[in-house]
RNA sequence: GGCCCGUUCGUCUAUCGGUUAGGACACCAGAUUUUCAUUCUGGUAAGAGGGGUUCGACUCCCCUACGGGCUACCA
């Protein structure tokens, strides 16, 4: 019988939780609803020091924002409460008093100086090994070096200590990672990591691996830069009497800078010219404010896809994928091993397919808001119309505002380019019949618009080509732009013709 | 330095011993659009290097190189 699927995403709240994250969190994610599983959020923060306010916060706001959702965890509760590491600091004592039991952790006085003496120490002997454990132990001040009665009476005069694990020499430790196969060290290149912290807290390595057992986690999804600790943590399982109990293990390439030097970090938000974050962060020590995706404009479900596909692929050649999809085709078989570097260009691409395939009356939304912010009325019918004008050009939703802004307000200045080279005399007459033919009628569409176009360019024996970009100018100001047909049926004859008589006024003729 | 992981077009990747090494993004060109964008068509572009194993290696093994991660009383 296989257990349950529980998996966990598991992060520390020690700032805005950045994208890596949030595709760490999707595997998961896609792996329990695959499976009608539990995801579970636990926080972290084992290390006080580190604590930033708001970040669990930021972590929970941006799940959500990108549809995840949380079964079970830190905000919504569960069976195996609380989810706060912070919280469950009494549940750790009694496994590591376990370990000590069992001989499989000591206690150790050292300060930091005399750490720090050993390992030059140790170097200085040439020792390629310089860590706390199997090669050194004994040289410190510890449980297994000091007598018993030594021991006894440093931890009663209150002296500061930590809790380390007793690695044993001479073993094979063999991690089984369904993304890489089995991965083996020697225990011996292993250190005595610290467990306990002379604060009476945790390290990651206990709670993690006590919280994973004791919430019935059935898979450990989560970055490669955990590879290297794996190791310890099999041990620790087996050191707890609990390899039965033990999860299945996947680590996830990283996420990697788009120069693929080094992996993507939170310092490098805003710098490298893209969000890092789901959303908008403001350090509160620094004050710095980092945008996020959302306020970019990315599209939620746009983000979802690009990222599933940092590190995995169907196998097939489909790649707009919904949750729903991820969710059946998700398999963690076919999860890379190599690093991925980011590539912005990519997710803009997305973000484009996924605006496109909105209904106008979605879209109008977006240029609504927009509108209302600056203050501009406008009719749900007119808004939608422009976003279908709009809607092949646009890669975030603030697009349609930028680059319909014409629609609303009247050129305030016009392009240089076509007005240097094209404003002729020619143009003028042209632009000038033009005005007096359209003015005639009330309102007008765009083919309309088109064949009076053409009867006046006909008449006065012009090419069209050289009157559509001054036409274009003297509307909307630019020099490229939507259907200008269209734009005129848009904009109607009063407007169209105050514009074109405004040019005609302005600028002057080359 | 030590330990671990990795290496197919510029980027994300397919390939699970036999393929003209496929797709997507980006880029370039042509067509459409009497402009731009869109769309369509086409194109440039890859198995790090060296040894094996094999009738046959991108694919399996070894070495080297390169990249990455870890090496805290941080996660």
């Amino acid at each position: 019988m296989t257990k349950p699927v529980r998996v966990r995403f598991a992060p520390s709240p020690t700032g805005a939780l950045h994208i890596g994250g949030i595709r760490t969190a999707l595997y998961n994610y896609l792996l329990a609803r695959q499976t009608g599983g539990t995801m579970i959020l636990r926080i972290e923060d084992t290390d006080q020091n580190r604590f930033v306010p708001g970040a669990e916060e930021f972590i929970i706001e941006s799940l959500k924002w990108v549809g995840i959702a949380i079964d079970e965890g830190q905000s919504v509760g569960g069976p195996y409460a609380p989810y706060r590491q912070s919280e469950r600091k009494h549940l750790y004592k009694k496994y590591v008093d376990q370990l000590i039991a069992s001989a499989k952790a000591y206690y150790a006085f050292d300060s930091e100086g005399e750490i720090e003496a050993m390992r030059i120490r140790l170097k200085a002997e040439g020792n390629d090994n310089q860590q706390y454990g199997i090669h050194s132990r004994l040289s410190m001040r510890n449980s297994l070096s000091l007598s018993e009665a030594e021991t006894t009476q440093l931890l009663e005069s209150g002296a500061p200590y930590v809790i380390r694990a007793k690695i044993e020499s001479g073993h094979q430790v063999v991690v089984n990672d369904l993304t890489r196969g089995s991965v083996t060290v020697q225990s011996d290149t292993l250190d005595d990591k610290v467990l306990m912290k002379s604060d009476g807290m945790p390290t990651y390595h206990l709670a993690n691996v006590v919280d994973d057992y004791l919430m019935k986690i059935s898979h450990v999804i989560r970055g490669e830069e955990w590879l290297p600790s794996a190791p310890l943590h099999v041990l620790l399982y087996q050191y707890l009497g609990w390899q039965n109990e033990m999860p299945e293990f996947a680590h996830l390439p990283l996420l990697l800078k788009p120069d693929g030097n080094g992996k993507l970090s939170k310092r490098d938000a805003d710098k490298m010219g893209f969000p890092i974050f789901p959303l908008t962060w403001k350090d509160p020590h620094t004050g710095e404010v980092a945008t996020g995706y959302r306020e970019a404009g990315y599209l939620p479900q746009a983000l979802i896809n690009f990222l599933a596909f940092l590190g995995w692929n169907p196998g097939t050649e489909q790649e707009i994928f919904s949750m729903t999809q991820l969710i059946d085709s998700f398999a963690i078989q076919r999860i890379g091993k190599a690093g991925a570097k980011f590539d912005i260009q990519k997710a803009q691409w997305f973000n484009q397919q996924y605006l496109r395939g909105k209904s106008n009356e979605e879209l109008a939304i977006y240029l609504m808001d927009s509108l209302s912010k600056e203050n501009i009325n406008c009719s749900n019918a007119v808004a939608e119309k422009i976003c279908g004008l709009l809607k092949d050009r646009v890669t975030f939703p603030q697009d349609f505002w930028l680059q319909g802004k014409f629609f609303f307000k009247a050129p305030t200045s016009y392009d240089e380019q076509v007005t240097n080279k094209k404003w002729t005399q020619e143009a003028v007459t042209v632009l000038t019949q033009y005005a007096n033919q359209i003015k005639k009628s009330d309102t007008i569409t765009a083919d309309v618009a088109k064949s009076i176009l053409e009867k006046v360019t006909s008449e006065l024996n012009v090419g069209t080509g050289k009157i559509l970009q001054p036409l274009r100018v003297s509307i909307t100001g630019g020099a490229s732009g939507p259907d200008l047909m269209a734009t005129i049926e848009v904009l109607g004859v009063e407007e169209a013709t105050k514009r074109i008589e405004h040019a005609l006024k302005t600028i002057p003729i080359k």
